[in-house]
DNA sequence: AATATGTTTCAACAACTGTTGAAGAGACAT
DNA sequence: ATGTCTCTTCAACAGTTGTTGAAACATATT
């Protein structure tokens, strides 16, 4: 047995079995067997300890929400503060947005790589979309388009929130890593290098946001 | 009974009922029964007309492909047209893009925005993203590419896929119509309104390959 | 009228689904 | 030792799943 990592409890070996599989199949090609065997433990325990296999979904999902929202919202205030009195600029508030999910350490972790594949597969749900990404993000995605509406005062609101909507579908699209950028571009990009990618889009989303704010 | 449409054949009937339910639900989430009673028709017969649920998905899939294929090749042909021998303009190819998809009478048709549905399914699942839309979108795709190579020159290939990749992302999660737009907006912008969305969107997605030519 | 061919339905299959109640295991305080 | 608590497993449930083979139907050809 690999015993490096520390000892993870049982309910967390479930999330963790649970994030992976729902991440790379979706919500109904999943049962609750296939979960356990992974997580190493009976059936029955899911349901003891997340009821029904709707809201194990809902936990999985939120479990890293809210350190995701912390980190966005921290480089958002900072770019603010560095800006003020003035309105941040549009490249700060991309940056803020892009930065603290596409770089850093944790993207080594296969833990995370899993959630943001059950980001993408929420966010393009018809069924899912709705319901738990507003419960999940909003909050903190509304902080960023205020900050838009300050640094671009003449875009109108249909400019600014299909703005919104290009940077979410591209930032969606990243986190499914369907490696559909791989066989486009025969290899020459990787559709899996976040921090790359990263590079690009905030070039490409930012110009997108600076010619709305001419009108 | 509704008999003001033309008779279908049950074959019809079936990808239509596929198609309206493989958009809501996805795929696994949605079973040959219920396929079988919106159309009308018993549970075998599908398995008779198509084979695997799999290749019924597929067939769905692929039976508007081409027609999209051909709208968006003949607007880049024409925009290819009107500025030869000159390269076509980056505007002028993004709308060749997204217009045709984007605009027009079949909009109306509940056909077309259920299968638009089954595209953003697809098109971010990471089962099915990597082989279906290569297999049904890549040669038409790649003449895009093309031009926007020609039309921005000084473009690295980083910037012209991962600017791509923002494209189909905000193309894709637009498709999805989950009614996270009008949420956000509290009601102020319509995610279901495409056309709005087009001239929002040729804007912005413009801007952004416009902005990786100058480097 | 008889035959052949392509559709459609019926009935049933074995396998798998989420969920549950009862029983077991372990730790800890009494 | 005894009882109490949380955690974990076992075994089973009722219902649903994709798929199939045989039979009924329809239509056209001979």
């Amino acid at each position: 047995m690999a015993e490096t990592e520390v000892k993870v409890s049982r309910k967390d070996a479930i999330l963790d079995a649970a994030e992976a599989l729902f991440a790379e199949h979706g919500y109904d090609a999943v049962t609750l067997r296939a979960i356990a065997a992974k997580a190493g433990v009976d059936v029955a325990l899911a349901n003891y300890h997340f009821g029904r296999k709707h809201e194990l979904f809902e936990q999985t999902f939120q479990r890293r929400a809210e350190i995701l929202n912390t980190w966005r919202l921290q480089a958002l205030e900072a770019c603010r503060e560095k800006a003020a009195p003035s309105p941040a600029s549009v490249r700060d508030i991309i940056d803020a947005y892009l930065r603290p999910l596409m770089t850093g350490p944790h993207l080594k972790e296969p833990g995370w790589r899993n959630y943001y594949g059950m980001v993408a597969y929420v966010n393009s749900s018809t069924a899912w979309g709705g319901q738990l990404m507003t419960k999940s993000y909003n909050p903190a995605i509304e902080s960023f388009i205020e900050a838009l509406k300050e640094a671009l005062p003449e875009a109108s609101d249909d400019a600014i929130y299909w703005g919104y909507h290009c940077l979410s579908g591209a930032l969606t699209l990243a986190f499914a890593q369907t490696g559909r950028l791989d066989q486009l571009s025969r290899g020459k990009v990787c559709s899996t290098d976040l921090e790359g990618g990263y590079l690009q889009m905030v070039d490409f989303i930012t110009a997108g946001f600076e010619r709305i704010g001419k009108r």
